[in-house]
DNA sequence: GTCTATAGATAGATAGAC
DNA sequence: GTCTATCTATCTATAGAC
């Protein structure tokens, strides 16, 4: 079904392209992209430097390769909602499923929020399969609200800055490393906070985005 | 009134340091932390590495100077707002500063958002100054909403997830750089795109952070 | 497919003249 | 207060043996 490399067939081994990425994909995530140097990379990864430019041509390219993984990763636990019912319902499963992927490693939002803040330097190195999982992620989310006002479940607001605003609202907050721990007074991954967050934030997204607006 | 520096008593040229530190603003929100050599800050300067490490003793102290300047400025842009009023009057007048104050400069929110993300990397260079300025900052944000639930204005939500939700909704926003005006179709930083990010987000925190819960 | 060795550039930081 | 020169360490990437 989805694609299989050349070689490596399967089998429940890591591969040595497997391990470079996981190892890529904690030190990117934790350092970025410039406070990563293929060496460190090369050391975790059991291997020397020059075995990474095997399977990479270069450090921009495992970059990619370990941006593309997490996109595809979030993108296929979108994959099972629903297409049709009430729009707050699906809204909901969007928000609730988005929580889910970035809470199931400690990596992937801080290397999601990287990638966007850290845009300006990354630009020249965006890939073609990323931008199409991004698309797919947003086109997605898009339905969902532009159908929802459609049918006056929703309020009618700007649907790219409700977009920008979920991006900010859910990836942030994975992201927010010691900041968010001091702030909540605890760790962000673990699964008590993980339900306290999803309690918080799905009726705020509900609320902000239903019912009609206060004036002071 | 305010901390004048021993030279430099005041004159409306930049100073040396000033210089440094504007240039260091706007390299670090671009690049952060580890994306920046000193090199570059002083070639942009118009001075020799060595001059640098006559006004900051390193990297870290560079870098924690450009941050506290930041910190300062939102801070004294919150200085003026009412401490007693109606919660939602006063937590829309918060909000509407803090996109202010972020909006004045586009090197505000990049950094600030770096400084959280890359905080696992930074946290060794944290300053008094710059933790003080920051529990102010949150400070008076808790007693908007505590106060707020407290009189039955506001929903009764935990106030950390509260204010890291607006953190990401409102810092975020500003740092999202390319991301960001490839969704919204235009520069985050027009007076236009100011104003229709005010008209998105106040409403949706007030929203958010007033009429009851949902269910789907 | 993995290694050692190395290239050329740049990193942060220091010494010391002026 | 600003400079040139230099230190040591690290950076990405390549060459070429095995």
């Amino acid at each position: 079904m989805s694609r299989v490399s050349p070689e490596a067939p399967s089998a429940g081994v890591a591969s040595s392209r497997d391990k470079i990425l996981d190892t890529a994909e904690a030190l990117f995530a934790r350092s970025g992209f410039q406070g990563v140097g293929l060496r460190e990379v090369a050391l975790r990864s059991g291997m020397s430097k020059s075995a990474l430019f095997h399977y990479f041509p270069g450090k921009a390219d495992l970059y990619s390769a370990v941006l593309d993984r997490i996109l595809g990763a979030v993108l296929e636990g979108m994959g099972s909602l629903p297409e049709r019912g009430s729009a707050v319902a699906r809204l909901k499963g969007l928000v609730e499923t988005i929580v889910d992927s970035l809470a199931a490693s400690p990596t992937r939002g801080p290397l999601l929020l990287r990638s966007i803040v850290e845009g300006e330097v990354l630009d020249d190195y965006e890939t073609p399969e990323a931008d199409e999982k991004l698309a797919q992620l947003f086109g997605a989310a898009s339905r969902i609200l532009t159908e929802g006002a459609a049918s006056g479940e929703l309020r009618s607001v700007p649907v790219p800055h409700a977009l920008q605003g979920l991006v900010g609202l859910l990836v942030f907050h994975f992201a927010s490393g010691h900041f968010g721990e001091d702030l909540l007074g605890g760790p962000i991954y673990s699964s008590s906070e993980i339900r306290r967050f999803k309690e918080f934030v799905v009726p705020f997204t509900l609320n902000g985005l239903t019912t009609q607006t206060l004036q002071d």
